[in-house]
Formats: structure tokens, sequence, C-alpha cells
DNA sequence: ACCTGAACACCGTTCAAGT
DNA sequence: ACCTGAACACCGTTCAAGT
């Protein structure tokens, strides 16, 4: 019509270039990620990409974030603080399940939030909820560490895949008590998600003792917003 | 002398390798070793490497390996096999320490054992350990596998030092909670060995809880040895 | 504003050739 | 047995040029 100063739209955008780099890392790899090779997938060449990202790197924490942006964080809005414990076990819970649906991406989540904004709604939300169930906000950033530490593990590397399928590589002359590991691989699953559990409520049934002994302890039964 | 088959001695080793690239990786990072940097700090041309190993991925795993090397064992030889929470807790603390001094190998240590000799004899010796200490041995693969994940993670990413110290950074309107975020780079280590213990201490308390419950709930005083 | 080809300084790995 | 240079098929990134 009028002025047409645009003649087409552009071949590109950043979301179009995170969705097809994330369904590259997660059909190939971290490594199979080069700048020429996802060009090749959108149609264009490998500078093009520069237009829409400083570098590569960029696109990879791009990719990062739109994982943590997966992670429930509803739980943290309930009506009682006090409820941390359950909070914090659903939260744990859709966060492995998050990471865990794209495993080869977790090394670069793992080095922290950074700038990437979901990662910093996740970072805030469980902050947020600790301090609000009467966590000191030191014990607050612990707990956030922590289960960071307990989630980014276990989903960065499968337990049992971490042994090689084979009979003959475990010799019970060296490990007399790996006998059975090279069966880990049919078991995968189960044994992977039956230590996250196992993991999982260790770690709230232990932090229930420790918020009993110091937080519980120390309250005076405040009323909230009258001092 | 006679004979003197061999002219002059071989100007690489499988051990010369593996320690200069360990330094490399310790001072730049996995992304500053190249076959090409790497042969260059040894004194000779790229390809020479390949007559020591198959490829790249074979010098990082032996690099993961010296690494898995370094964790202390020696808790898992004490005399009474009941004491195995302390034993979990110093040799968390070892493996800790170990990955710690080396963060950037870290991912490809958590890619599991595999054919390691230093990663297996781990794994050997704490699931060794958590059977002989009555853990029944689907319990002892999963005590295994969480102190992995969680060591793991601990060691993969500095909790505090995730977050960029810029005061401008976490915008108040976007995470409320954020507000001290940027004072984390300065707390680094105690934030991180804090949330450790805390973690550490959760999680061997919440293991006693569930084998008081199951392992001694099921005793009948064995005596070994008589059946 | 957005995409391109050419170019630069790199990669991992193979292989024939040397000693 | 062990090291070399040359070569192959790649990299990430910059930049002048096009529209």
């Amino acid at each position: 019509m009028c002025r047409m100063a645009r003649p087409r739209k552009p071949l590109l955008s950043r979301e179009r270039i995170v969705v097809t780099a994330s369904a590259l890392v997660d059909a190939e790899g971290l490594d199979a990620v080069s700048t020429r090779r996802l060009a090749a997938e959108l149609g264009v060449s490998g500078p093009s990409l520069y237009n829409h990202f400083r570098n590569k790197d960029e696109i990879l924490d791009a990719v990062a974030d739109a994982v943590s942006a997966q992670v429930d964080l509803s739980m943290f809005d309930a009506a009682d603080p006090r409820d941390w414990r359950e909070a914090l076990r659903d939260w744990a819970v859709s966060y492995r399940a998050a990471l865990s649906a794209h495993p080869h991406i977790v090394p670069v989540l793992a080095q922290g939030p950074g700038r990437r904004p979901a990662g910093l709604r996740v970072a805030d939300a469980v902050f947020g909820a600790m301090v609000e169930a009467g966590w000191p906000p030191a014990q607050a950033t612990h707990i956030g560490a922590l289960m960071r530490y307990f989630v980014t593990g276990s989903a960065l590397g499968s337990f049992a895949r971490g042994f090689v399928d084979d009979e003959t590589a475990y010799d019970p002359a060296d490990y007399p008590h790996l006998g059975q590991a090279h069966r880990l691989a049919e078991h995968r699953q189960q044994v992977d998600e039956g230590a996250f559990t196992t993991g999982l409520r260790a770690l709230l049934d232990g932090l229930a003792l420790q918020y009993e002994r110091t937080v519980l302890a120390g309250t005076v039964r405040r009323s909230p917003k009258t001092g």
C-alpha cells in the first residue's frame, strides 16, 4: 500500500533461533551446536545470527533460560508460608523435571542465573518463600543454593548411565562391590528416580529438623502487620 | 652401551600430557584446551598426542580421573561399619574439596565413572561401605548416586558467583527479593561453604532417620560370620 | 535493518613420510 | 616406536557490501 518501507519480513528472530538451537541441543548435544550448523538449520548463512545475538554464548544462555522458564513456581504463592516443606518439595520435583528433559544444556544452566530473567525469577521465588516462612536470610540463601546443587547434580548426569553396560568392564579384583554395576543401565530410570526421591526426602527431613531447632525455637508468636 | 636400539627418550608420555592438560584446564578452562595448544605447551606438534591417546576426549577423561584419584577413601576402612554416617560425611567433604580445586573439569567428571579407574574406586568404596553398614543394595546405590548429585552440583558452579556483581542488574520490580543478590560475590566462600555444610548435614540427618526406620527396625541382631 | 560472501585465525583428526 | 608437515573438513567472528 502506502510507503512499504520494508519489502519483506526478516528471516530470523531471537525466538526462532532459540527454538531451533534448543531442538539441536536436545537431539545431538552441545557439541553439535555450531553457528554454521545452526544457521543452516534456519536456512540462513552463519553470520546472520550476529544480527540477533552478540555471540554463540548468548544463544546458549537463551536456550538455558527457556528451560528455567519451564520451572513451576506457583507453589510459592501458597496461602500459608509455613508449608515451606511441601512447597520446596514440589518445586524441586518440577525443577528436576524441566532440567532432566534437556540434560545437555544443564552445564550452562548450572553456571548460575547471571542476567537470565527466568533463572532469576526462580532464585527470587525460592528465596522469598523461605524468608516468608521464617528462615533467616542467610539460611534462605543456603537453601536456595543447596537445592540447586542437588537438582542440577541429579539432572547433569544420569548416575546409572555413568557406568558402561559391559559385564567384563568391572574386574572384581579391582572393584569388589561393583559386580552388578553393568546392570545399572537396564534400571536407569528407577535408579535415578529413586536416588532423587530418597535424596530429596532426606534433605527436607534434615532441613525440617534444623527449622524446629532454630526457627521455631526462637519464635515468640509474632502477629503480622502489627509489629 | 650395547645395542642402543632407541637413540633418545620419547618426548611425551601419557603422564606428562595429563599433567600439562590439567594445568591448562585449571588456569584457563575447558575451552582453552585444544590439541594444538596443548601440544605447543608440551613442545611438540599437534598430531603427536595421538600416539598416546586415541582422541581429545580420552585426554580430558584422564584429567578427570586424576581428580577422582585425589578423593580420600580411607574413612571407609574404619573399624566399625556402623559409623557410616561419619564416614559418609568425611568422604563428602574430601570429595568436594578435590572437585572444587578443579571446577572446570567437573562437567566431564559428572558424566560418571565409565571406565575411569579412580572414579570406579570411589563408587566401589562408598557402595561397599553402605552395604557393609546394613543398607540394602538398592538403597546403597541410591546413596552413592544422591551424594554424587549433591557434591558434583556444589562443585560445578559456585552459587554465589552465579550472580553478577552489579547493583543495577536486579531490578526490585522484577525480583522483589534479590535486592542483596549482587553482594553475594563478596561472600562467595562463606555462601558456598555454608550451603554445602547445611545441605550435607540435612542429607545425613535425613538418611539417619531412614536408617532408623528401615534398617535398624528390621535388625534382629545378627552375629557376623556365624550366619 | 537485516542478510550475504569473503576472509581471518583458529579447530580435531588422518596419513604418508621420516628416524 | 614416536614425531613431523601437509591436508581435510570443519570452527567463531568480523567486515565491507548489498538491499
